[in-house]
This record gives structure tokens, C-alpha cells and sequence, in this order.
DNA sequence: TTATTTGCAAATAATTTGCTCTCGT
DNA sequence: ACGAGAGCAAATTATTTGCAAATAA
């Protein structure tokens, strides 16, 4: 398979794009990160915003996550990690496992499948949503 | 808050849609519940298929699933369960936890935040993908 | 100077919606 | 009869892409 390689030039767009991701612990959208960039690059355009975010998660220093949402989200903490989100307002807070699961416990993981990564999502409502 | 409730019919429609859902374990999308009911209904149209798998979630019959990618599937297993999904192929398995899983092993869980429920994803390769 | 990146605008693709008509009760 | 559902096409929305000009190496 053609995993063509790719190589990165410096950009000043994608690195302010990714000051801010890893300034934030909100799980942005793109929209919301084109939106702040754009107080210190007034020209920046969305298209470069994507195009930029895709390079990053290309380059392994974020995460694109999706949930029962319309946008995507981005995250730049790239330790391992979950997620906890509000059912309420949508706000995602990173979880992180004291201890690995323990995968044992899994019943119905395909014969010969190898799993190589996992990701936990809780739902529920926040302090701010529920109390 | 008004969680309008509302009145549902019965709609042939509906019901072909949900039996081909409860019918297979592949998480498929609405383009191919479209394309599969269409043998049983020609003129059904995929605006009503959208429609009727929102409602289909409403009632508790339908789950949408969300990862990666960008279709929704959907998936009529209600039991609670999980995926595991191949970064080759896109196909979805179902996991069962033969145990809860240990919430107390959980770190960074928002301090007055109410857990209701979870979705474990897991990633890697099938054994069609890898061996 | 050569490949990469940008900004802009136009193109995609999935999903939703408006409208009129038909069906379920 | 009356509201719910269908079909169709047009509209929305997030994201991607083509292209000419600008930038990095």
C-alpha cells in the first residue's frame, strides 16, 4: 500500500493553529479555532484551517474526535485518553484510566482481530448541566 | 424543558427499515437500509429514510453510531454493548462486557458530573485485515 | 527554483427541510 | 376529517478541492 510519505514545510498558519489546540483543553471545532487564529492572522481562511488540522493528525500531534455531533473536534493531548461528555451542552473533558482495562473482560472481539488502540466514551451530564 | 413528545403511526416504511436494521449485525448506513428496502419499496425515498431512523432513535428502537467516518451508521441492537471497528476494513463488530467495567478506575471524571452511560470503542485490524 | 502552503471560491457529500399529496386512525 | 408520514427537490452544513499567487527550503 502506498503509504506515500509527505514532507512539511514550516507554516506559521499550522503552528498558530496548534498553539492554540494545545492551549485549550475545550476540544475545539475547526470553526471555533478559525475564529481565534484569526486575531492574530486576519487573512487565515478555513480551507487552511482543515487543511492544516489534517496535517497535524497526519504528523500524529492531534486527534480528530467524533461523537454524536455534526463537527468534528480536535484535540492536541496526545497521551492516551478518554472522554467524558455532557449530554447536556456538549462539553468533552479528557478521562484518563488509572489502570489499562482489563481487555479480558471483552467477550465478542472478532477471532484473529487484534485490537490495537481503545477509546471510552461516558455520557452523562455535568456538574454545570445537572448538579 | 419541553421534551415535546409526539404521536407515531404506523408506517410500512418504518417498519421495512427497522427489519432490515434488526436483521444485520453490520451497523449499515441509511444509503444502504435505502438501497436494501428499496427491493421491498421502489419509490422510498432517502429523505424518508433519514427521517424514519430519527424517529426509529426517538422511540429507543435505533442507535446511531458515530466514529471516524463520515456516514452514520445505525444499529438496532439495544442491548448495552460496544464496537470493535477495523482501521482497515470500517467494519463494526459488536463486544459485550462480560463485566462493568470498574468506574472507580476512572481518573478525571468532572467533579459532580453524573456518568449515565458509556460507549467503549475499540480499534484494530480484523482478522480479514490483518490475520 | 521547486515543492509546499495559502486564500479564495467553487465543488462535494451527508443530512435536513419545505411542500403537496397520501395514508393511518 | 385530521394529523402523521411519504416522495421529491431544493436547501443546509461541514468539509474538501482546484487554482493562481506567495512562501519555505
Amino acid at each position: 500500500m502506498a503509504t506515500t510519505t509527505r514532507k512539511y514545510n514550516y507554516s506559521r498558519q499550522r503552528e498558530v493553529i496548534y498553539r492554540l489546540l494545545a492551549g485549550t483543553t475545550a476540544h475545539p471545532t475547526a470553526e471555533w479555532l478559525h475564529l481565534q487564529a484569526r486575531r492574530e492572522l486576519p487573512q487565515l481562511s478555513l480551507g487552511t484551517v482543515y487543511r492544516n488540522l489534517q496535517i497535524l493528525a497526519e504528523q500524529g500531534r492531534v486527534r480528530e474526535l467524533q461523537f454524536g455531533a455534526d463537527q468534528t473536534r480536535y484535540d492536541a493531548m496526545m497521551e492516551p485518553h478518554h472522554h467524558f461528555i455532557c449530554t447536556g451542552c456538549g462539553s468533552m473533558t479528557d478521562v484518563f484510566l488509572q489502570r489499562d482495562l482489563p481487555l479480558d473482560r471483552l467477550g465478542g472481539i472478532p477471532d484473529g482481530a487484534a485490537v490495537e488502540s481503545m477509546h471510552l466514551e461516558l455520557f452523562g451530564k455535568c456538574s454545570a448541566c445537572f448538579g
